[in-house]
DNA sequence: GTCTATATCCCGATAGAC
DNA sequence: GTCTATCGGGATATAGAC
């Protein structure tokens, strides 16, 4: 994009970057594919990219607001992918269960990147881009529960939560090795992410207790 | 239990543990209530009982075999809370339910334990202790499950894996702050667990595919 | 404003003395 | 079985060159 290179050398041997920043998010992702995000250090980034281990704190307050900013990449590239089955034309049914079964994939075909959203630590209070980035995915969830339930919001929360905890706690499951490890594994527990959502989406009235209908239906009147 | 006592001083100066081992697992857990498994060392826990940062690796290969066996102990604390709740005597469909809710609320109300337990990194396939430890659960959830599937078992472990899936989905994204911090995010999510419990059990015929249950039927005839 | 150089502190792990 | 000593690495903070 701009005219300056992304890196160049000056007369005294010193290096300086266009954009170092965006320099040091691509670095960090790389390293996380390689290492994981355990084993993700800034000193390790900085060497990389030959600068100095103080100069990324130029761009970023500390290791964790690096680690923010890969995840922000990190939930784009996973909602690009949900939203594309979102807006597949199915039943909304059919559409959540192809985006339950997405999430677990993706968990084990990009593990790194979703360890660094959810297993690296990130304190989303401190870091609001994080939480921010997760908009276009619990939209376009929400656009599907909501078809299924067209005149009921508390059905449609209630619903939508439960569907999105039962795709994590399969691709967390997953990812700590419950179901063993290799390909076999990932398309056992993907299908089973999906038969899940089916199953919930069947017996989603005891999702909300009667106190929940009840009040609910006093709102209307 | 054993005589001599858990510390005492040689006339060298020197420290003697009774069981070292026992003791720094004691001090393990207490070093990872209060700072959380992120902020654990091997330094700090030794500094707490008086030893130097060698006595440790006399007793565990390393960091992570201590953490393994702090996760053991975890496990045998949880495994107790949730063998309770299976077997008391009501449907078991309230009884997986009670078990979800009490799986959420383990994990906010001893948070430390948990994450030990699942966000900590340990590898499974090198500390088989960690895997053994979860049996009991295991069973506690299967034996409620087949009273629900008692001619199918391959229902009974879809069952049985979406409800694990599920109640581990909640209180993984309640200790990520999805559904905010403080009591009532924990109560908010317990129920919705207990709740999300009950609806994949009333659904719970979505969970096997046609070809599974024709597979099975087959091996009847 | 960007980067270098440097110094301090903590951790994991190992070697060899006792 | 525990100690002392030590090595390599990483996080953080500051002073100063350009």
């Amino acid at each position: 994009m701009s005219p300056t290179p992304a890196e160049r050398r000056t007369g005294t041997g010193r290096y300086h970057h266009g954009d170092l920043r965006a320099a040091l998010v691509d670095a960090a992702v790389d390293l996380i594919a390689e290492r994981g995000v355990r084993d993700f250090s800034l000193a390790e980034v900085s060497r990389r990219l030959g600068v100095s281990v103080a100069a990324p704190y130029r761009h970023f307050a500390d290791r964790e607001a690096l680690l923010a900013a890969v995840a922000v990449r990190a939930l784009g590239i996973f909602g690009e992918m949900v939203t594309r089955d979102a807006a597949a034309t199915a039943p909304p049914a059919e559409r959540l269960a192809a985006m339950a079964r997405d999430y677990v994939r993706f968990a084990a075909e990009q593990r790194p990147l979703f360890d660094t959203m959810f297993a690296a630590g990130i304190d989303k209070t401190e870091h609001p881009e994080v939480h921010q980035a997760e908009q276009p995915i619990d939209t376009a969830i929400q656009s599907c529960v909501r078809e299924l339930c067209p005149d009921d919001p508390a059905a449609a929360a209630a619903l939508e939560s439960t569907l999105t905890a039962t795709a994590h706690g399969f691709a967390a499951l997953l990812l700590d090795g419950t179901y063993g490890t290799g390909p076999d594994a990932v398309r056992e527990a993907s299908q089973q992410a999906g038969r899940a959502a089916l199953a919930i989406i069947e017996g989603r009235a005891a999702l909300v207790d009667l106190y929940t209908v009840r009040s609910y239906l006093v709102t209307l009147c």
